[in-house]
DNA sequence: TAATACACACATGTATACAAGATTGGATGT
DNA sequence: ACATCCAATCTTGTATACATGTGTGTATTA
């Protein structure tokens, strides 16, 4: 793996101060890319100065980045003794997906109940019917997409706060649910997944449009747990092997 | 009403730096409780420099207070252009009531199905089916309950973060759900249904329970939105009698 | 040698100073 | 009288200085 990895968010030190927009959501952006990247590892402690140091910025959009992402969970502060990332708890996680499956149900109800005629489920039918040999390889693509489609079906039901707190879900759980699209089957598995929920929603069979979510999202918490696990590992032994870094 | 009720946050001029807890968290306490008791209106616009000033603080804890509650939905930031109380908006706080109803109904589809073991479900029963003489009266501590009520019953069904989803709802709309308790009737009502629904669940009759959930959520979402509307008159009123106020 | 106490470095929390853009009000020109 | 332009003021965003509590390492003592 690229040492530069290690890097992330230190500006090239040729101009002076480019400033596209605001630097605490700069910060805010390369600190979560950092955690996700698992270049800062669950369980890593490090300060606001340190932080700010390397991002080139004061201490205070530090603060206000941290403290956003400790709202959304990444993050943890001790009284007047530094932050940490916040260390994995697979139940939070779980606890999530079944959350998701509480709200994308209710979501599958309303639309083979009622209208089906908002534009993000034109969207859906648009993106996710079409023939194989349309369809997406790239692994990280189609997991945006992933995200995208559950997403539009609570859109699509016409309930924007659920839409909102959805996304908001997404947010915290896209940092192992990336995971699951690594390898190919899961994604021709997941194009093949989706076309049959939307055709059954058309179709208005409800019971069997909540039955296929239900065991596609199932699918995926089952799958998310082991390869966390496995990549959580090597992501250590790489650090390790660069430089030394506080794992605990 | 009393002139004093515009003064909230005001720390009585005498000791010099009482500083009790976090400056950030009393600032942000007070300003809830300031737009909680309409002493800041929906739509009215502020400074950091004024709440500072107010609060007796410097800007910067003020600052954290305000993201907190931009965060939450209750202020928004315009950019180099001051602070606004978010002007109410019905179709947010109806889609706040639906999201309610998805989890509060998933929750009771679990107790219904499965365990009714855990300690919160312990404390509603406990609580809600008393004979009529022991219930309190207070139509503010009713509302606590109410509140309390609802919540326990996704914490009983055991998922933690389902609770804290539902929580933060809670908060959004909080606001205007105390109104829904300013009359006798109502408390008596809420006792009533709530002890149903608990009796239903008891014997787990799942669709009766979720049927009579649905009906109390509903009745109080379709309830709230006229007595807002007469508070928010009521409110603008005082205030524009009392000192002059920019209403919006 | 081991345990304890103390001092110093460092952590966050808060206050203040500075930077840059937005708004507003008045003065000026038509 | 009305519209337009400009400057002063006020706004948030950022940097830095100060306050206060925490933890650690070292020196001292039993």
């Amino acid at each position: 793996m690229s040492p530069s990895q290690r890097q992330l968010g230190q500006r090239p030190l040729g101009q002076p101060k480019p400033r596209p927009e605001n630097m605490a959501d700069r910060i805010y952006q390369a600190l979560k890319e950092q955690i996700f990247a698992f270049a800062l590892l669950p369980g890593d402690r490090f300060s606001e100065t340190e932080v700010a140091e390397r991002m080139q910025a004061s201490r205070t959009p530090v603060r206000e980045a941290l403290y956003r992402l400790q709202k959304e969970g990444f993050v943890e502060v001790q009284f007047r003794s530094g932050w940490q990332v916040r260390p994995f708890d697979f139940e939070y996680f779980e606890d999530l997906y079944d959350v998701r499956i509480v709200l994308e149900e209710a979501a599958v109800q309303r639309l083979c109940d009622g209208e089906q005629q908002h534009p993000a489920f034109a969207e859906l039918l648009a993106f996710w019917l079409v023939p194989p040999e349309l369809r997406l390889g790239d692994g990280a693509e189609v997991s945006r997409q992933d995200e995208r489609f559950h997403n539009l079906l609570i859109v699509a039901s016409g309930n924007r706060q659920m839409a909102q707190i959805h996304w908001e879900i997404s947010e915290k759980i896209r940092i192992i649910r990336r995971l699951d699209f690594t390898k190919a089957p899961r994604v021709e598995a997941t194009y093949n997944e989706h076309g049959a929920i939307l055709r059954a929603i058309v179709r208005r069979r409800t019971d069997e449009a909540k039955r296929l979510l239900r065991s596609h999202i199932a699918a995926s918490k089952a799958e998310v747990r082991k390869i966390t696990l496995h990549m959580l590992h090597s992501a250590r032994s790489r650090a390790a092997q660069g430089q030394e870094t506080a794992i605990d």
